[in-house]
RNA sequence: GCCGAUGUGGCGGAACUGGCAGACGCACGGGACUUAAAAUCCCGCGAGCCCAAAGCUCGUACCGGUUCGAUUCCGGUCAUCGGCACCA
């Protein structure tokens, strides 16, 4: 009776082994080439999901396969563990959020151990750690100096729910993307990182990641949104100022029937002053702070306006126009004032239709007849088309217009070409306990200081008091209360602490030196191993996570410690892992645990299915059945291996002469190693992959069964197929190996080179077609000729038949696989 | 509204450069083994015409085009998903 494949006793003796021998580690090696793998690092909830399985066992097999191909792979994994759902627990439970996230590191860390990934543990590292997070503060405060960080009243979104303020980015349809509370408005004064300095970088530095898939770079575009336009004065009548809007249609502005400020601009107050307006008008702008940021900004909500009173005039047609306040015009955008331009713009003409502004036409459409009345205007024209009703520029092509208009605005210095962008300043301030604290102190006499390097790291306080609401660091008074590293003199310390996401944006930095004492990372490992070859994650890090790091490290590089333009070289998004057509969670109640199925069929069947059951990239759908197809197949190539071992024990090295069955079999060993090689290192197509493998094992259950089947044969097929299915399924494939008589270790083995002769058949089949239609197949030797071929093929009776009374036309032949006869 | 992606059997998916549509797996059906069941092994499995076979016809969301030949290329339509959205 032949032994049975035990999958709990080998993962856990392999794991064991490879824990001691230290396996997958490494350091700087002088010859071989370099290969960084990595996947987004998990925030330590408490337990492993299935998107956590994906994601690794992608990354295990890219890494395990560069391995064997030679690469000195550097694969680490850590745990971004500053955040809310610690404190939340922390209040919930009394306990310090510390001791919450340390507890689930540690479980986590051995269902991740349990999974057999080919980690480098000695390189973990937690973000909450003061050994990592006085380097968070270390970078801070090398943005302080270099002029990219600052502090600035401003009204920021404001989680009423997690009683913090949040980035731009992290508001998900006005409203946290963490809660899904509906977010609000607050004037306060918080600390920015300038992102919009590098916002042209980030955008053309874009065109340099060939391996990022072109949605996450459409994403980073639109988020980014730059637009060229142009600024421009339009003075206030009976008044010094003016008031500078700013437009990309420069050349509809003779078609300007009204000026719109929002409602916050500042010059509205001050132009309604004493004016029988001012009532209306304030009233107007108290009514718009009431709105939240959803209403407020969505393209639905019905455009509001008011008149103020007041007239200014038109740079280039010297034009007197009203002074409008409207709902629809953004302060944080452009200059906060816009120019009305009803038969051109779509928002502009709703708001004068409502308001029964003119709207005279100004640009024709090509095919537009002249007569056309302004006032007859079903929707706004915002296309290219003929300059008219605008002086010298009649006649011209618009878009010509467009320069000759901004340079005349230029040109009398009433206005200028500006690239503007929709990318915010990055605000980091968070006013919560369990994060970075940002190293900062306020004195009364020296004023804003920074933390002196050498006080870092700025740690996090034990004497405080966990209250809904309030930033627990204010409680402390042993961490408020300090002294000027300036003047010496009694100072309180910032409270906030930074945006996770300021922790997570230089992680894979770290890891090239994680226990480096003085520096983030010493610029010798840096340059070794950035930057990353392969970054694996979810698609919602798109934004966040993937702008912020290329942000840093890009001013990281510009500071002199990197010599790197792009942290990440080549980018997976995985799919989601759902189940019954939606994505696991809690929530939901569709969760299948990790842990369960590792007890129940394995690691290696865990990971095998969820590399299988569809390519990385695209959603997975989960399936029990699915996960038994692939604990079949383990069994399979247990039994497999057990069958034909005594045979394997005893081959000679060397299988003389090959008869059909023995060559057959050895071309489709070959080709699977081809198939698998170019599956796995070229197109990540994991699926596929081990659709070769089960190819090939099938192929082997009958070649054993044919009598004088060649066991040094069978040797090559049992352990190409091993070898092939080692990044996949680490444990077995190890287990069986040793079995096999060899030592050292599978996973330190070359991947199999590819016997190209060995591909090549005596015999292929040409499919018959007339006229595109298949009507017959045909055995022939594969080096048979053009020629030859198209004889045989005319001479066939059943050809012939089907071609009598017809005139061949002509006849293609694809060597060794078609030949097509057109007829008429 | 704009941008991007996707659409193939009962299901997950394959077909890489325009050349045998449906690999591989799941589910299902049949058989072998077994006292029996499980496990295992073998065979079948897009639809229709047909008792069946041989054979023929249709078939990759829909309509059309290019081509000897289209799941693949081009134009249009529809549907689903994702992102952005009063950004001037």
């Amino acid at each position: 009776m032949e032994e049975q494949y035990q999958f709990a006793h080998i993962e856990a003796k392999w794991q064991e082994i490879w824990r001691v021998a230290g396996a997958s580690q490494v350091a700087e090696h002088a010859t071989k080439p370099k290969f960084y793998a990595l996947a987004m690092f998990p925030y330590p909830s408490g337990n492993l999901h299935m998107g956590h399985v994906r994601n690794y066992s992608i990354v295990d097999v890219i890494a395990r396969f560069k391995r064997m191909q030679g690469y000195n792979v550097l694969h680490p994994i850590g745990w971004d563990a500053f955040g809310l759902p610690a404190e939340n627990a922390a209040i919930k439970n009394q306990r310090p959020p510390g001791e919450w996230t340390w507890s689930n590191i540690e479980n986590m860390k051995s269902q991740l151990q349990s999974m057999g990934i080919s980690y480098d543990w000695q390189r973990e590292l937690a973000t909450c750690h003061p050994g990592y997070y006085r380097f968070t503060q270390w970078i801070f405060l090398e943005f302080y100096r270099h002029g990219l960080v600052y502090k600035k009243k401003a009204a920021v979104n404001w989680c009423p729910s997690c009683s913090t303020v949040l980035a731009n980015e992290q508001v998900v349809d006005g409203a946290c993307e963490r809660c899904e509370t509906v977010v609000t408005k607050k004037d306060l004064e918080q600390w920015f990182f300038k992102i919009t300095d590098y916002a042209e970088a980030l955008l053309a530095d874009l065109e340099k990641l060939p391996g990022w898939p072109e949605k996450v770079k459409t994403m980073q575009r639109n988020w980014i949104g730059r637009s060229e336009g142009v600024e421009a004065d339009f003075h206030i009548t009976g008044r010094s100022e003016s008031i500078r809007i700013y437009t990309t249609r420069v050349d509809t502005m003779f078609g300007v029937t009204y000026v719109v400020l929002a409602p916050e601009h500042p010059l509205v107050r001050a132009l309604a002053r004493g004016t029988a307006y001012e009532d209306q008008v304030l009233s107007f702008i108290e009514k718009m702070k009431g709105l939240n940021e959803i209403t407020r900004t969505s393209a639905e909500t019905e455009k509001e306006g008011l008149f103020i009173g007041q007239y200014c005039q038109n740079p280039l047609s010297g034009e007197q126009v009203p002074i409008w306040i409207a709902n629809y015009v953004l302060l944080e955008y452009g200059t906060g004032a816009v120019m009305g331009v009803p038969a051109h713009d779509e928002r502009d003409f709703e708001f004068a239709r409502k308001y029964a502004l003119p709207f005279p036409t100004v640009i024709l459409a090509p095919d537009k007849p002249l007569t056309a009345k302004d006032q007859e205007l079903e929707a706004a024209y915002s296309a290219r088309g003929l300059m008219v009703n605008s002086g010298e520029f009649d006649g011209l092509d618009s878009e010509e217009a467009w320069d000759r208009m901004a340079d005349a605005l230029e040109q009398r210095s009433l206005g200028m070409r500006k690239v503007n962008f929709r990318l915010r300043d990055w605000l980091i301030s968070r006013q919560r306990y369990w994060g970075a604290p940002i190293p900062m102190i306020y004195c009364a006499t020296c004023g804003t200081v920074p933390v002196p390097e050498d006080q870092l790291p700025v740690l996090l306080p034990d004497d405080i008091v966990f209250k809904a609401g309030e930033n627990p660091l204010t409680t402390s008074a042993s961490f408020v209360q300090t002294v000027c590293p300036v003047c010496g003199a009694a100072a309180r310390r910032e409270t906030d602490t930074m945006d996770t996401f300021m922790c997570s944006s230089w992680y894979y930095l770290r890891y090239t030196d994680p226990r480096n004492q003085d520096l983030p990372f010493a610029k010798d490992q840096v340059d070794y191993w950035m930057n990353v070859d392969q970054y694996v994650g979810g698609v919602e890090h798109a934004i966040l996570h993937l702008l912020y790091s290329r942000f840093i490290t890009k001013a990281l590089r510009d500071f002199g410690y990197l010599q790197i333009d792009e942290p990440f070289e080549n980018l997976l998004t995985q799919g989601m892992v759902c189940m019954d057509g939606s994505k696991m969670s809690k929530s939901k109640g569709n969760v299948v645990s990790p842990e369960e199925i590792i007890s129940r069929f394995g690691a290696d069947t865990a990971r095998l299915f969820i590399l299988f059951a569809a390519p990385p990239e695209k959603d997975l759908e989960w399936s029990d059945q699915g996960v038994e197809g692939c604990f079949r197949f383990l069994n399979r190539t247990w039994r497999l291996v057990h069958q034909t071992r005594e045979a394997i024990l005893h081959a000679g090295e060397t299988p003389g002469q090959l008869d059909d069955a023995a060559r057959e079999m050895r071309r489709q060993t070959h080709v699977a190693i081809q198939r698998v090689s170019n599956d796995v290192g070229v197109r990540f197509n994991f699926n596929t992959a081990i659709s070769a493998i089960m190819e090939l094992i099938n192929a082997v259950y009958h070649y054993k069964e044919v009598p004088d089947a060649s066991p040094a044969i069978l040797r090559e097929t049992v352990e190409a197929i091993l070898i092939l299915l080692a990044p996949f399924a680490p444990h077995i494939t190890e287990e069986l190996w040793e079995q096999l008589g060899h030592a050292g270790g599978i996973h330190n083995l070359t991947w199999p080179a590819l016997d190209e002769d060995a591909l090549k058949q005596d015999e292929v089949t040409i499919v018959l077609q007339i006229n595109g239609k298949i009507r017959d197949r045909l055995q022939t030797p594969a080096d048979m000729g053009v020629e030859a071929l198209e004889a045989q093929v005319r001479a066939l009776p059943k050809i012939q038949e089907l071609t009598q009374g017809k005139t061949i036309v002509k006849v293609i032949t694809v060597p060794g696989k078609l030949v097509n006869i057109v007829v008429k």
